[in-house]
RNA sequence: UGGGGCGUCGUCAAGUGGCAAGACACAGGAUUUUGGUUCCUGCAUUCGGAGGUUCGAAUCCUCCCGCCCCAGCCA
């Protein structure tokens, strides 16, 4: 068992259970193959990991299959921007779907076909009504709805209607394909859904081959069929669409019937998932892209430093469900210091620097100090550290009138520096008008060399350091919570999830001293900075040589709970 | 007010008639050259509410209450 190890054990959840009995009932051979079916309109997010983690996931469980298909029906919204991303994404995350990339537009000829199939059947009629009109023919929730004064056509006319629309002869909106269901029916989806519309666009793939599009509906339940699927799993809200998916396949030559279970989506905590609100960020400026270390985009948050295996075991712990819930933000971040507390390497960096003077350390000396690189995991190895009259300490670990419980350096006292020697405060240096202090000046015991007291005398607390001539001054951006509630969709009369915007949720810090280690960082590594947080060079901003470094995550952090709670 | 769903700890969540798992959060304590990690301990006499069936109910029945989804030629 390493730390490497997938958690054993895994949660059950309904969909499971569901596979489970169907694999030793031997329904379809025993055989699982699930999809992930994103559209091509957008980036992926946390919500979607959670999706593709429980379909690959599922498959890999029972020797199954999981494809990636492309739900690309609407050319109007997507973009060969995000098939790029989105298969770039999963990948990262952790998955792949080997020769099984489909794109639902690669099964037009066949829809197509389908389509004719139903109108033969006197299941499918050309409806020319407008979409106006079609809205009102479709009564509302409480009141049926009307018959469409062309669901009687001849199903010659509609062939040759809807081959003409193919054909391009009609302009858009003048003609769609609808299924002849039940105008009355007390679900609103299967009162003639829609099944073709026009656009006279070019789509992504097939270009300009095709005018006519298939809905989601009529498309999404025969691209399963194709591919063999036998569990489609989506969200919640397409709960109502089900009896028409089965409809649908009940009604046409499909070659099998899949079954469609529905979960719950992910909600999280302080941050929002819907792709309408997400563009809008974006757009107006509020963050600086789609991959926005802040954004729960999957680009952004491995920008920001989470890996892959923290997002997977995120996933596995929130569970699947059909109640709609708000998981705590606190429980992906805790996966996150889970994973990275076994994998980050530690070095000391201090990001708000006060001078610390040795008086009674030799002016020109210095030493190369021996750090683990991992408290635990001693096969880390060590790095050698400069160590020298002059160094940096983080301004927090210093008070001149320190609080009851503070037990880092004031005056009069002794600390220990990580790795180095006790050091005890004999003076501090101040900006005679204003308070600020220059420089605190220490002496050091050279009995303690690495940290330790032959006389066996303790010390409160081991603050990190770096040698003020040896340091490298980088750049550090510390984020935060994008917004300050806890629920940005659900606010108050009058207000909208923009007022909840985290204004702190970005400080860059430009005069960070850095261990002189971590110059060529490459973009993407990542490290503890002791006793703070972990860090992450930039994938865009960070160069080797000049380094920029995001917070991923803080530490825990006993003190700043003693510190709140006494303010109050 | 039609139809479809859902209500178990602060937050997720198992549990499908035999007497409330687990995780996060929170609170204590131990160990510690990171106030980190790790390790202990505590944390739902009760499952939205009220009745009923049963020796026995979170699980079955009845009624009530609350929340979510559906009236795109979006997915």
């Amino acid at each position: 068992m390493t730390h490497h190890d997938e958690p054993r054990g895994r949660a059950s959840n309904f969909i499971r259970n569901i596979i489970v009995e169907d694999v030793n009932a031997n329904k379809n051979g025993g055989r699982v193959a699930t999809r992930f079916p994103p559209e091509p309109n957008g980036y992926l997010h946390i919500g979607h990991a959670k999706s593709i983690c429980l379909n690959f996931g599922l498959a890999n469980e029972f020797n199954g299959t999981c494809n990636l298909r492309f739900d690309d029906t609407n050319p109007g919204k997507e973009d060969v921007e995000y098939v790029d991303s989105i298969q770039e994404d999963v990948k990262w995350l952790g998955f792949d779907w080997e020769d099984r990339l489909y794109y639902a537009s690669d099964y037009f000829d066949r829809l197509y076909a389908f389509a004719v199939e139903l109108i033969k059947n006197g299941k499918a009629y050309v409806c020319s009504l407008t979409a106006v009109e079609i809205r009102e023919y479709r009564g509302t929730l409480t009141e049926p709805g009307k018959d469409s004064p062309y669901r009687n056509r001849s199903i010659e006319e509609n062939l040759d209607l809807f081959e003409r629309m193919k054909n391009g002869e009609f302009d858009e909106g003048a003609h769609v394909l609808r299924a002849k269901i039940d105008m009355a029916s007390p679900n609103l989806v299967m009162r003639d859904p829609t099944l073709y519309r026009i656009r006279k666009m070019d789509h992504h793939r097939t270009g300009d081959q095709w005018v006519i599009y298939p809905m989601y509906d009529f498309t999404h339940c025969l691209s399963d069929s194709i591919e063999g699927i036998t569990h489609s799993i989506c969200t919640l809200e397409f709960e109502n669409n089900r009896e028409l998916y089965d409809w649908v396949l009940d009604n046409v030559s499909a070659p099998c019937h899949p079954r469609q279970y529905e979960f719950a989506r992910l909600n999280l905590s302080h941050t929002i998932m819907s792709k309408r609100k997400l563009l809008r960020l974006v757009e107006e400026n509020y963050v600086d892209g789609w991959d926005d270390p802040r954004m729960p985009t999957l680009c952004g948050l491995r920008r920001r430093g989470y890996t892959a295996r923290s997002i997977r075991n995120f996933c596995e712990r929130i569970g699947v469900a059909r109640r709609d819930s708000m998981v705590d933000l606190a429980l992906l971040e805790h996966c996150l210091r889970e994973d990275l507390n076994d994998v980050a390497p530690r070095v000391m960096s201090v990001l708000r620097p006060v001078r610390v003077v040795l008086l009674n350390y030799p002016e020109d000396q210095v030493e190369m100090l021996e750090c683990w690189n991992h408290p635990v995991d001693k096969s880390m190895g060590t790095r050698r550290v400069p160590f020298s009259k002059v160094l940096y300490i983080e301004q927090d670990d210093f008070r001149e009138d320190p609080p009851k419980k503070y037990f880092r350096l004031a005056p009069g006292r002794e600390v220990r520096l990580r790795y180095a020697y006790y050091i005890k405060c004999v003076n501090v240096v101040k900006v005679p008008d204003t308070d600020e202090i220059t420089e605190i000046h220490c002496t050091y015991d050279p009995e303690t060399k690495g940290g330790w007291a032959k006389d066996g005398r303790k010390v409160k607390a081991t603050i990190h350091w770096v040698s003020a001539s040896h340091c490298l001054t980088a750049s550090v951006r510390l984020y935060d919570h994008l917004f300050t509630t806890e629920n940005p969709s659900d606010v108050e009369e009058g207000k909208d999830y923009l007022d909840y915007i985290n204004q702190n949720s970005l400080e860059t810090l430009t005069d960070c001293r850095l261990e002189p280690g971590l110059k060529d960082a490459s973009p993407g590594q990542r490290f503890q900075f002791e006793r703070l947080a972990y860090f992450c060079a930039d994938l865009k901003d960070s160069k080797p040589g000049a380094p920029v470094f995001n917070r991923t995550v803080p530490l825990k952090d006993a003190w700043g709970k003693i510190e709140k709670k006494m303010k109050k």
